[in-house]
DNA sequence: CGGCTACTATTTTTT
DNA sequence: ATAGTAGCCG
């Protein structure tokens, strides 16, 4: 007679294949659960953890569950309580950084901050490191804040300190990293703020500088279970580590085949070298694909092959062999986008639901001209990413208020919102009051609190300090009673004057502000509602917003999704296109000069695997780049895949009936100067240098000319040169 | 101080 | 093309 409790365990296990029960059942120790583009692997994560608890290896708080987004830890968290038959507050699935800033606002007194920690995002980082770059009397065009910042977050993944890339100095770029990150870690102690990055770095540090932190996580947590581990970085790794390193129950999720983040510290290795770290680990393929054609699927594992150093993987499917690739070419990204919004029309005719397709590219720019014939067909459609809700301008304007009231130290939120709206505040009066604050050490709150006592400062500029501090004052005074908030950022909004100003505004693009406001009311207020009363309220909502990056996306049903590669990723769609595939376009130009060929393709890998049974790949021969026309190539990625799998009829080109006439016939106006027998765009042979495309006609019987071998472009005598028409 | 013009730098970005 | 910013002028 089984009991009822191994009958859950046999029903936990039910519908699985055999690998996935190797996974969802593996007992103690490190294990490595190598998933394929639809394999099922987020089914492996939820059971293994449904399976831990039933089990009784471990209460639903004694496991940590790790993703990237939230959007994923809310989609475990559901589907784990589905399982388990009840909610599960107390357990942890929860991001990376999410789960450090809880463990920080416990633990950061430990390091010199206080728990109303402020968290900084890209852009505040940003701009305090071009604060920073000031300071040092930097030119801020030479060397941007932004690549200065990249180098600090780059060293912080990396776990160097600024001492360490002070000790590693090549060259006065690096010095003046090494400088700026120092200055940059002094003023964000002393604002009590943290950026992403930080959160990582500090979590690390209290793990490793309190044995008694430290053990006390490691007995909390008995279970570590980790999604899409070929994107962690080295912060990351070492945190895990740390938690999971004496137990060493550390299940570790994904594939190596879809690590896409290397620009930003995600290190592949840390999947690859996963069984050095662990040599006893188990580890289980998941390469069974639940989601596409096989042929689909052969696409994409011939493309990824071209790949050295990965973990030999091969999908496989019982779906059957499906339609071939459709490969198109266009004559530029007009038509490009006529095309593919063309056949989505034809697919909605022929009954197709718009939310089963999809549409991807490379950068976020290629979506405008596809959006504009979207909306000319008016056929519904939305872009995933973007600019996020919480990026916007009047959002950020809004937390910052809040922010400075919570902390009054923070400069940043100080600097942002002091004359926002404009009350007379300029740059110059600023600087003085934060200059002033920093020479006296006190906080900017107090410094401009009492902005006669500020040297210099004009009486004019006096008065608009003391005006702004006594309505903040005010404010202030509310919050610390702990009024709820909603109510106190509904104050903020009417008496810092900020609804006013955009109300007179009177244009359209106010009117969306002032709804964005509103529906961060509405947020505020669903938060005071299931918030622990006791709790710093105004503390734990900014740091718990700081970490979304969207509002809840609604996904709207019934609409078309554009989106760029990076975003595809996790996704599946019955139907996809992807466009831009040119070289220069994709594989992207930058990533050409950076020798970052093989994460490209491993971008193409994860685009085509999204496709569940039709899969279009077009490609434009013209296209206008940064107000320019460039004459890019067919992309490399495309002649990876075999012949067979697609519906060429040519190796080449595509010819459809009547949609294009002759090359430069085409070009409306401003046909290109002729010289001997050559045109732009046109596909040419050199003896020595191969297959290339006419990208331009210089005086002198010069043309220029773009290699597909090594992506070069060299100018050459038409005359002499050994070039042929193909 | 604030508004205007001129110039420039443009990948991807879960947090 | 375009957005964001630096610098100049009222």
């Amino acid at each position: 007679m089984p009991t009822p409790a191994a009958d859950r365990l046999e029903e936990l296990l039910a519908g699985l294949n055999e690998p996935q029960r190797d996974a969802v059942t593996h007992g103690d120790g490190p294990l490595l659960i190598l998933a394929g583009a639809g394999s099922g692997k987020t089914r492996v994560l939820t059971h293994r953890l449904a399976w831990l608890v039933h089990s009784g290896r471990a209460s639903h708080q004694e496991v940590l569950a790790i993703t990237f987004t939230n959007k994923a830890a809310q989609e475990m968290r559901n589907r784990v309580e589905l399982l388990l038959g009840r909610r599960t507050r107390g357990m942890w699935v929860m991001t990376f950084h999410a789960a450090c800033a809880r463990m920080l606002r416990a633990e950061a007194p430990r390091l010199g901050y206080t728990r109303q920690f402020t968290i900084y995002d890209q852009a505040d980082a940003r701009r305090l490191t071009k604060r920073c770059l000031e300071e040092l009397n930097v030119d801020t065009k030479r060397f941007t804040p932004a690549a200065v910042h990249n180098q600090i977050s780059d060293a912080k993944n990396k776990l160097r300190s600024a001492d360490d890339v002070r000790e590693l100095v090549g060259s006065r770029f690096e010095e003046i990293v090494g400088d700026v990150y120092d200055a940059y870690e002094r003023e964000m102690l002393r604002m009590n703020a943290m950026d992403f990055d930080d959160l990582l770095v500090r979590a690390v540090n209290v793990l490793e500088l309190f044995d008694e932190v430290r053990e006390r996580y490691q007995q909390t947590f008995r279970y570590v279970l980790v999604d899409e581990y070929q994107d962690t970085n080295h912060a990351q790794y070492k945190w895990l580590q740390l938690l999971a390193g004496e137990h060493r129950n550390l299940a570790v999720v994904g594939d190596d085949a879809q690590s896409v983040y290397s620009f930003r510290g995600a290190d592949i290795r840390n999947i690859l070298d996963f069984q050095d770290d662990f040599p006893d680990a188990a580890v289980v393929k998941l390469e069974q694909n639940y989601r596409s054609t096989q042929t689909i699927l052969d696409a994409a594992n011939a493309v990824i092959r071209n790949n050295r150093g990965q973990i030999a993987k091969d999908l496989w499917t019982e779906v059957g062999q499906g339609d071939p690739i459709r490969v198109r070419e266009l004559d530029d990204e007009r038509s490009e986008a006529r095309f593919v919004v063309g056949e989505v029309q034809r697919l909605i005719d022929e009954g197709v639901s718009r939310q089963e397709i999809a549409v991807f590219y490379r950068t976020n720019a290629q979506s405008r001209v596809i959006e504009d014939v979207l909306v000319q067909r008016d056929i519904g459609y939305q872009v995933v990413g973007g600019t996020k809700f919480y990026e916007r301008a009047e959002i950020k304007d809004a937390l910052a208020y809040l922010t400075l009231l919570g902390n009054p130290q923070d400069v940043v939120a100080f600097t942002r919102v002091a004359n926002t709206p404009r009350r007379g505040i300029g740059q110059t009066s600023m600087s003085r009051v934060t200059a002033f604050a920093t020479a006296m050490d006190m906080s900017v709150w107090d410094a401009a609190a009492n902005p006669a006592a500020v040297p210099s400062l004009g009486a004019a500029a006096i008065k608009a300090f003391s005006r702004f501090m006594g309505t903040m004052e005010g404010l202030r005074e509310r919050a610390a009673q702990g009024v709820p908030v909603g109510d106190l950022l509904e104050a903020v909004l009417h008496e810092t004057g900020y609804v006013d100003a955009l109300e007179a505004e009177r244009t359209f693009e106010a009117q969306g502000r002032l709804e964005n406001l509103t529906e961060l009311v509405n947020t505020a207020r669903e938060f005071d509602a299931s918030a622990d009363p006791g709790e710093d309220t105004l503390d734990v909502f900014l740091q718990q917003v700081a970490l979304v990056a969207d509002a809840d996306t609604r996904e709207d049903e019934g609409l078309v999704t554009l989106m760029t590669l990076h975003n595809a990723k996790g996704l599946e769609y019955e139907i996809v296109f992807i466009t831009g595939f040119e070289d220069g376009v994709f594989p992207h130009s930058r990533a050409l000069d950076e020798g970052a060929l093989e994460e490209e393709r491993r971008l193409c890998y994860v685009g085509i695997t999204r496709a569940k049974r039709d899969l279009t790949l077009s490609y434009a021969r013209q296209r206008m780049v940064f107000g320019s026309q460039q004459y890019g190539l067919r992309s490399r990625f495309l002649d990876e895949i075999p012949f067979e799998l697609t519906d060429r009829e040519q190796t080449d080109v595509v010819r459809q009936p009547g949609a294009r006439v002759s090359w430069a016939a085409s070009r409306a106006d401003a046909p290109p100067p002729e010289a001997v027998d050559f045109r732009i765009g046109q596909d040419v042979a050199h003896a020595a240098f191969g297959e290339g495309v006419v990208t331009g006609i210089e005086p002198g019987g010069i043309v220029v000319i773009r290699f597909a071998r090594d992506g070069s472009e060299r100018k050459l005598m038409a005359e002499y040169a050994p070039i042929t028409r193909r």
